[in-house]
DNA sequence: GTGAAAGCGCTAACAT
DNA sequence: ATGTTAGCGCTTTCAC
């Protein structure tokens, strides 16, 4: 294993410069002719010199790195947020580290500690656990659930969906077609995207004259398909004549819409369905799925900007509420 | 449990050593006694101490990051191997840096220079191109896609399935059922998977006595659902009397299960299929997708087990050929 | 068993 | 406009 690569200083022997120059040309920081300029991009080029990003990074104190953290990869949902985070990021010369805390907060921290060990510029935390101590010293921007802290620290961003909003034509549209008896599903944390949720469901509710039955709720540990399933059936079977289900995952759901086949049941004449999220599976389940529309993809590019201009420091504490929106398909 | 970045300087001063020897204990390099090392890890652990990764890969010429190249995450079947990859490495203490190319050789050349400048110890390719080139003095470990040089080089494992037999046994299921006429969908691409199955393909039906028809197979850019959905309906309605179709990968058996729905068509009656890979997604579909079982959690794991291990120099090229397993559900 | 010191490859302050 | 040089925080000889 020879290691024959160059270091800054073989390019300044073979462009007869400096290393001041060179680095100086690398980063455009002037104060250099365009003939050095052009010398000194020659010999870059012609032996495909690239700087060692960790010398870098140890002098400036920081690693051109973003962390990613991210509950469950594997959930469409997230997967895209992620691919768009990293495709974005990679465009403005930064890596991503993705970790998938498989839901597990013990994870997220020794992640944290690890990803500070690199010197990470920033961290976007994608779903993360409501309940997390704020990252000192680093900018983070946080995806889908807000910190309870977010608010008023600085270097933190957030990015988000209306999700009361979505809650709450949901469950407007399953009153609209006529449904009497509403249950949802919820994912089973203390996040304050459920019980924003939650609120639009009760307030649809209530404007239509119902009153919140608190045992309509159903919560699940993780979101899934299998869970959705089990959610459901208990539904089915322990509660009578719920005919329509608000499910708060599209995962949810088409465990749901899975557990409706088995039993023969007609969706959405027997009952009638709703998702949130609006993945792609949506319109590969049978019935396509109804579901409410988060702008999801929006959020990985809006992360990666932004995590960018804070750690530039071109920014610091912002926040952004993306609009829901319901999509029609053949569940409700 | 104070957050303020304390050096290894500082660490020395505490305990009352000297650097060398906090480095020593840090590394368990020996040459310090039971006693000097009590003392610097109580004051490690006090100050929470984590050594700075970016000053320690500068000096080892070596990052604790693995490089990992995907064509796509949003694909359930990459996703979980990453996921297990990720999981995996982070256990024996590196991280990953996930580099998704959307398919795309181009890119897939840049973040291999971004990772080569981060210093990266070693590259896990999962279904990379096959016309790569070796990257040098990088231990590499290959999973699904052989590259055509790996079998000679030096620092490159191999890790996947019995493709030909996965193709064998597909279509040798096909024929038992009595089908008479069977499609079969690849991937376009010059990709050696693709053709070992279609080998395994061709065994089976020459074995059954028919001969093979070219105009049978149908090749499709990316792997998608719409993809196999526009696919089969090529098949469909230019190829007549078809009664079987195996398909490459999952995601496009699931598109084209969603067109045979759409057009009314019993599955498994009127035409059978079956899938490869046995992604969750198989028993969410209905009906329920017969498939090859790729051991893709496996995949992971090895890939991550092999790359260290090559890392720390224990072992060289290696082999690992896993085998498959017809999954029976309802489609066939 | 322990410490002093020389870098790893780079940036930035300070000269010129 | 360009060069010299002092570190960034760590590992690793080489002394003792």
């Amino acid at each position: 294993m020879k290691e024959n690569k160059l270091s800054i200083k073989d390019i300044a022997r073979l462009a007869g410069v400096s290393v001041a120059t060179v680095s100086r040309v690398i980063n455009q920081n002037g104060r250099f002719s365009k003939e050095t300029e052009r010398k000194v991009l020659d010999i870059i080029e012609q032996y495909n010199y690239r700087p060692n990003e960790l010398a870098r990074g140890l002098r400036v104190h920081k690693a051109q790195v973003i962390g990613v953290i991210v509950p469950d990869i594997t959930n469409e949902f997230f997967a895209h947020i992620v691919k768009k985070i990293e495709n974005e990021l990679i465009k403005k010369g930064y890596m991503a580290i993705i970790c998938d805390t498989n839901d597990e907060v013990e994870l997220e921290g020794e992640y944290i500690e690890m990803l500070k060990a690199l010197q990470i510029g920033g961290i976007i935390y994608v779903s993360g656990d409501q309940k997390i101590k704020p990252i000192e010293n680093i900018p983070a921007v946080y995806i889908d659930r807000q910190p309870n802290f977010a608010d008023s620290q600085h270097f933190a961003a957030f990015i988000g969906s209306d999700n009361r909003q979505g809650g709450y034509i949901a469950t407007k549209r399953l009153l609209e077609a006529g449904k009497k008896k509403i249950a949802i599903v919820l994912q089973n944390k203390a996040i304050a995207t459920q019980e924003y949720r939650l609120n639009g469901y009760i307030q649809a509710l209530k404007e239509a004259g119902q009153a919140y039955d608190e045992s309509l709720v159903r919560r699940v540990d993780f979101v899934n398909e299998e869970q959705g399933y089990q959610a459901t059936r208990y539904i089915y079977e322990e509660i009578h004549d719920v005919d329509g289900i608000f499910y708060s995952s599209d995962r949810l759901a088409v465990g749901g819409l899975k557990f409706f086949y088995d039993r023969k049941i007609s969706v959405p004449e027997q009952i009638a369905v709703i998702g949130f999220d609006d993945i792609p599976q949506c319109t590969q389940v049978i019935p396509n799925l109804t579901t409410v529309h988060q702008h999801y993809m929006e959020f990985g590019e809006l992360a990666a900007d932004t995590i960018i201009r804070m750690i530039h420091s071109d920014t610091g504490y912002s926040k952004h509420i993306l609009p829901v929106e319901l999509v029609e398909r053949e569940t409700v």
